[in-house]
DNA sequence: GCGGTCTGATTGTCCGGACATACACATTGA
DNA sequence: TCAATGTGTATGTCCGGACAATCAGACCGC
């Protein structure tokens, strides 16, 4: 019974697109086993009334994805498994949502300030030209989890205090009609200094966790810069790295 | 003066692998400036004496590193400078020795144990079976920078004390033909215990950045299980996160 | 002046075919 | 027995074409 799969000529959504996302849920409900052969290209374009670039096409996102493998003279067999699906670029937030810990935000400040020399070279702005500053206080289950201080370039979309409170910097900005595509990432430990140890509730000296981020939307142009400090009794980074080819 | 673009058609590397090798060349050295449209795809093709679906091909792959950006109806243009290529999944020694660092590495441990139900799970073998472990102190400078403690799984290629001291574990795994894939990591902070504290030159209960890293090949299969500490001070994470679309 | 509409340009999707290349396996020869 | 050789099969590369969807800017009507 080799796995039923349809594509819909009718649907706006291209027949790649319907593939591929058929078969990687086949994968994710076991229909297809790791390790076993997807039939070969020409067969299964055959088989579904389409050509088989469109089918190439469709594996080739998967293949990307590490769902299969393709081998020459051998055909296409769904990876052995373990790999896990790659993590997205990870907001704090949904990450604890996820976690089911229902984050809750405290906005400490929200305001406008010329950029420092910092800020102004990782957002790419002059020196000293006004830039966004909002430093946040993200707690869950009430105790607190990191501090977050992010710097965005004016004029991307009106920060609003109630919105930072009730969701994350990066659900906002996909609203605003902003694609991320990247994020250059730091991160680092330190001891945490008096002030940093009051705020998280911690005792001054105590190993914290510190992150910072540039992101950059699909044009290349940096959209947000943070600065971040976690309990790393609390929170660690979990995420998924590509080798790229 | 149109950017000088050739293909060799008696070269075994394929057309579309020549010409984004190109296109990023003259994107890197500034031939081609952040903003400036790159030409349409038709146009571009018949100049080279190529296909349009061999010039989209290789300009996708400029897209997929985020070098590129195309919009329907307006043309593909060079994204608006900063970000640089993404990083590779991180080899310590790769990392120190590109900042020019001369790592060196002391090898504590290099034996065959039983595996533990945690390393068990990560490697997916059976708990208790033979894996290897190594454990490595990495050096900067005659200074402890970190501790690095693996696990493989037998068969793969064997293990030389002499090897590991002179190069990255990653390195060798290629040099016996694994191709590396993706690696699942988990990074976080605590202090150090004073056993650890001892081996890297710190203080009880100074802080420490923890690793924990599974490494995958491109079948899907677990090669490499570690749990590394490293100090802060001398070294921290930097990493570029792709947004998957 | 202002807003909607048309138009041209460009990428997005899809097709059908052709040949090259690499791998697994069986066959053959020493 | 073992190595070299052949053979089939699958993916890798490349072509030429067709039509659709979308964007920017010019155009037109109010």
């Amino acid at each position: 019974m080799p796995l039923e799969l349809r594509v819909d000529r009718s649907s706006p959504v291209p027949l790649y697109f319907q593939l591929s996302q058929q078969l990687e849920a086949a994968i994710e409900r076991g229909a297809l086993t790791p390790g076993s052969l997807l039939g070969n290209e020409i067969e299964l374009a055959g088989r579904l009334g389409l050509s088989r670039p469109t089918v190439r096409q469709a594996i080739q996102t998967l293949v990307d994805k590490g769902l299969l493998v393709r081998r020459r003279g051998v055909g296409t067999q769904v990876v052995h498994s373990q790999v896990k699906r790659p993590l997205e670029l990870s907001s704090l937030y949904d990450d604890l949502e996820a976690a089911g810990q229902r984050p809750a935000t405290q906005v400490l400040v929200n305001t406008v300030v010329p950029a420092s020399a910092e800020v102004a070279a990782a957002l790419n702005v002059a020196e000293g030209s006004d830039v966004h500053r909002v430093e946040r206080l993200r707690m869950a289950h009430g105790e607190p989890m990191a501090h977050l201080c992010n710097y965005l370039p004016p004029g991307l979309f009106d920060l609003d205090t109630g919105q930072l409170e009730a969701t994350g910097l990066y659900r906002l900005m996909r609203a605003a009609g902003i694609t991320l595509h990247s994020a250059r990432q730091s991160i680092g430990a330190r001891g945490a200094a008096p002030e940093e140890a009051e705020r998280l509730a911690e005792q001054a000296g105590a190993p914290l966790l510190t992150m910072q981020r540039t992101t950059f939307d699909d044009t290349g142009r940096a959209v947000e810069f943070g600065t971040h400090t976690y309990r790393p009794t609390r929170y660690s980074f979990e995420f998924q790295l590509l080798v790229r080819p």
